[in-house]
DNA sequence: GCATTATTGCAACACAGTCGCATTAATTAT
DNA sequence: ATAATTAATGCGACTGTGTTGCAATAATGC
């Protein structure tokens, strides 16, 4: 786990996730804290968690990169066959519970799939 | 296909592709240009052939979007559900032959999958 | 050739994310 | 409990990707 201080930053942080129940990017993360954190500060705390295993990250629109709590991460190495979908209408991100089926390629060796679905989620659809 | 003219520029990035034969960031892309061209000029002829279907865009790693020729797109919409890879050795990326499956979801419609898969590369197992 | 207007280059900007460094605070040893 | 250690923090400056307004340039149609 790397050397690590319980801090209340690092609490509010794991709470906004946790009451999130959704994929937050470091922006959307800050304005969900109750007290302001620097931003030097939320993606250090961003950079630790992703390292120890505790968030994943990729990719959504616009360059934005994203964080999620993980399920089914070791601290050894990130396992991220599952989907993300972003909404099109509200940028709304979720980790979806669906595996990716992720070829197989006689070119190269495959670590690690993004993948992100992008359209409308059922609240936009209304 | 818009309002277009055939400008040297525009003939130069075009060739720049074609020679390549894989995705290129802007950066790249402008590295390969046989004369400077402006940043702008370029982000903005991106644009333009993305607008006309002619070149597809996503997100590799550090945040960077990469472009590359359609193959089996129309202005009308752009069609990628095959995969990219990128090396995470060398941070070449190409486009696959394989589409990927796009699982079906009840809660949100798809519009658009976006995969990226990540590893080594043949040049770079050696 | 001339007029029209898309394209270009420039400079300034916006934004996500990073880094060095001095300060603060969580943990450990005494 | 107090002091020493050092991880975590805040600040400011910075990097790099991508965008925008505007004046100058050049491709096209006549």
């Amino acid at each position: 786990m790397g050397v690590h201080r319980k801090t209340r930053n690092l609490e509010l942080v794991l709470d906004a996730f946790r009451n999130a129940q959704k994929a937050l990017s470091a922006q959307l993360l800050m304005e969900r804290l109750p007290t302001e954190v620097n931003r030097s500060t939320v993606y250090r705390l961003l950079d630790r968690l992703e390292d120890d295993g505790v968030v994943h990250s990729f990719l959504a629109s616009e360059n934005i990169k994203f964080y999620a709590l993980c399920k089914e991460c070791t601290q050894s190495g990130h396992v991220h066959s599952h989907a993300h979908f972003q909404c099109n209408s509200c940028s709304q991100v979720v980790c979806l519970e669906q595996d990716v089926v992720v070829p197989i390629l006689n070119q190269h060796r495959v670590d690690e799939a993004q993948v992100l679905l992008k359209g409308q989620c059922a609240a936009c659809m209304q």
